[in-house]
DNA sequence: TATAAAATCATGCTAAAGTATGAGTGAACT
DNA sequence: AGTTCACTCATACTTTAGCATGATTTTATA
């Protein structure tokens, strides 16, 4: 209970404002000081203070501009320095040889086209092979599957 | 006078937004479709909706208060190669801090989709940054762009 | 306070990537 | 001989990427 209130603590605010500004308004209303001929600036009146009590709660609520600086941290894990691949991790997701070829290609920036080209294959062979691969690294695109190949030890 | 205009932009659409709902207010209460016997829940609307407007106005004149937040990326490597960026490569290359964060996160494998929504900016200003980085980069693909990168030293 | 640079957004377009599905071929294995 | 599997190709389709261009707005800086 305590913690919804600290939690929505603005909300509450601002709810609690508005009905103390309707007793007001009530109490005005009763003693016939509200010009009720000459709505418009009351209401305009009403306009302002709630336009000033909005840009108040927006200073509270706002979330400060974040500016992220990413550093990085160097976490040596492996002393060997030169890269070898994860035949464990090729032969568990059963990616064939052909798709690893397909896969370096890719990983050096070639699109489709120059992939075919360089293998002597058509076009959709190599979609196949990428779709297949897609899937057999979890990725949703060509780049997310270098990134992947690179995290699993498939490709350096 | 232009530059007043512009100036106090956000003043003036206040203003302007003000004079309009009073047309609206005058031609209700001529209409008689005014509920003058239960003005609270009129004053209500117009009280939120003018707090709304508040929060809008506040958004649009803050200051930008920036944060820097500070991310420790653990990079894995090994011994021998130790990855630090390559600023002079950076700035021979004129590629600004958002390009690079643009870059950072096509590195990752994410759609200029994810990106977008990721910095809270719309699909064609990722192309544009898109772009602007496979010109600095000498690439014509996202995949050739990140590759290059990582053999400048833009990216580990 | 002008000016330049960076960042943002839009639109209309073409090219490429990616999806879904089906199917043929040849090598390897039992 | 039959089965499995990697590899190949195709077609039709949707989505995303990328290009060109121009404009506005912020921000930094001289």
């Amino acid at each position: 209970m305590l913690l919804m209130v600290r939690k929505y603590k603005e909300s509450i605010y601002f709810g609690l404002a508005l009905a103390i500004l309707f007793f007001i308004v009530q109490w005005m209303e009763i003693r016939f000081l509200l010009f009720s001929n000459n709505i418009q600036i009351y209401i305009l009146l009403i306009a302002i203070l709630c336009t000033g009590i909005g840009i108040w709660i927006a200073g509270k609520i706002r979330t400060p501009k974040v500016e992220t600086l990413v550093i990085e941290k160097p976490v040596f894990v492996n002393a060997t320095s030169d890269f070898e691949i994860d035949h464990n991790e090729l032969s568990k997701r059963k990616i064939s040889k052909r798709e690893l070829e397909v896969l370096h290609l890719m990983a050096k920036g070639k699109s489709n086209q120059e992939i075919a080209d360089e293998l002597f294959v058509s076009l959709p062979t190599i979609k196949t092979h990428a779709a297949n691969l897609f899937e057999k690294l979890d990725a949703k695109r060509r780049t997310q599957a270098v990134e992947n190949a690179k995290r699993l030890r498939l490709l350096n």
